[in-house]
DNA sequence: TACAAGGAGTGAA
DNA sequence: TTCACTCCTTGTA
């Protein structure tokens, strides 16, 4: 599943550039505590959309790329050229942005004129704006809803917010935002989102800014990237555990291939896989224990099985890919 | 206590 | 009719 990171392209230039260096050492330090930062307090430092308009979302995308990337303590580096997980220094916490492609005997200019210091700051923009371009893209296949927010139906809404909820740890909205449509949600001002949410509103409503600058860029994968998801069609539950299997670096936390070869995965996280199975097909209720009851019955179908030796919270697909 | 297995009823599409 | 949700019982680790 080849997803585009278009790059800087959708989201406005405004809302990319990058403030004085403090504000790049404030995130980066956030990070480095980030590992520390993942108990039950983790709303503490759910990124916050900017207080002034001269802070401008950068500082916003910032505190999105501390949660991103200390989701699961590691650096991952994303975006354009970007290498893969193996690939990452060692002790990344020490210096996250690094410009292995800057010169060797010249420490003060990048490629292009730039600072070495602007340079990776356009890096860490990249990398980003690449990572919430494929969170949204992530969302929109497991929610089946569209980019495009405007085109959201009432329950459209009502996922995306549990999704938003729950990907970053806000509080609950309840039914703040229940009869709105996507029309609607895109109309209201960061202060109405406030109103309806006091606790999370701003948050919201940064997260929706971005979604709706992203339609404009991604039309690239919501166009080329047409699956069971995308289509319209309502998913099947074996269907949802493999797109969740085939976004490691999103869900791997929740649900992990122990032999892919084979279909073989391990659920690691029993009450994320049904409570994200429940957000996609409306059922808050939904549970492990039902969710599982599902999974048995593709036994029958002979769609999925247990494998030969038995393991709790282990399942094979009986075709794999 | 959590998970596994399966029966049975229900409702939506 | 299919599919998934829901509730249930029983068994196991």
């Amino acid at each position: 599943m080849g997803s585009a990171s278009p790059g800087l392209s959708g989201v406005p230039t405004s809302r990319l550039l990058l403030p004085p260096d403090t504000v790049l050492r404030t995130g980066l330090e956030k990070v480095a505590v980030g590992a520390g930062a993942m108990g039950p307090e983790r709303r503490d430092w759910s990124p916050s959309p900017p207080a002034t308009p001269e802070q401008g979302l950068s500082t916003f995308y910032l505190s999105y790329f501390d949660m991103l990337y200390s989701e699961d303590n590691s650096w991952v580096a994303k975006g354009p050229g970007a290498s893969t997980r193996e690939e990452l220094p060692d002790e990344p916490e020490q210096c996250p942005v690094i410009d292995s492609q800057a010169p060797g005997g010249s420490l003060d200019l990048a490629p292009g004129g730039l600072t070495l210091e602007e340079h990776s700051l356009e890096q860490v923009q990249s990398m980003v704006v690449g990572e919430v371009l494929k969170d949204i893209e992530t969302a929109c296949k497991l929610l089946n809803i569209t980019a495009d927010p405007v085109d959201w139906s009432p329950g459209n809404v009502q996922k995306w917010l549990l999704w938003t909820e729950h990907q970053y740890r806000l509080p609950s909205v309840g039914k703040a935002f229940q009869e709105l449509g996507g029309k609607e949600l895109c109309a209201m001002s960061e202060e109405q989102f406030r109103q309806r949410s006091p606790l999370g509103g701003d948050v919201l409503h940064a997260h929706l800014d971005i979604w709706k600058s992203a339609p404009t860029s991604e039309e690239s994968w919501a166009d080329s990237e047409v699956d069971s998801s995308c289509s319209g069609q309502p998913i099947h539950l074996w269907q949802f555990l493999k797109e969740l299997l085939l976004k490691p670096h999103s869900y791997g936390r929740f649900i992990r291939w122990l032999n892919k070869e084979k279909g073989i995965f391990k659920i690691e996280d029993s009450a994320q896989v049904a409570r994200l199975w429940g957000i996609r097909k409306n059922r808050p209720a939904m549970n492990y224990d039902k969710l599982s009851r599902s999974i048995r019955q593709y036994y029958k179908k002979g769609i999925i099985r247990k494998p030969d030796i038995s393991q709790r919270l282990v399942y094979q697909f009986v075709h794999p890919v």
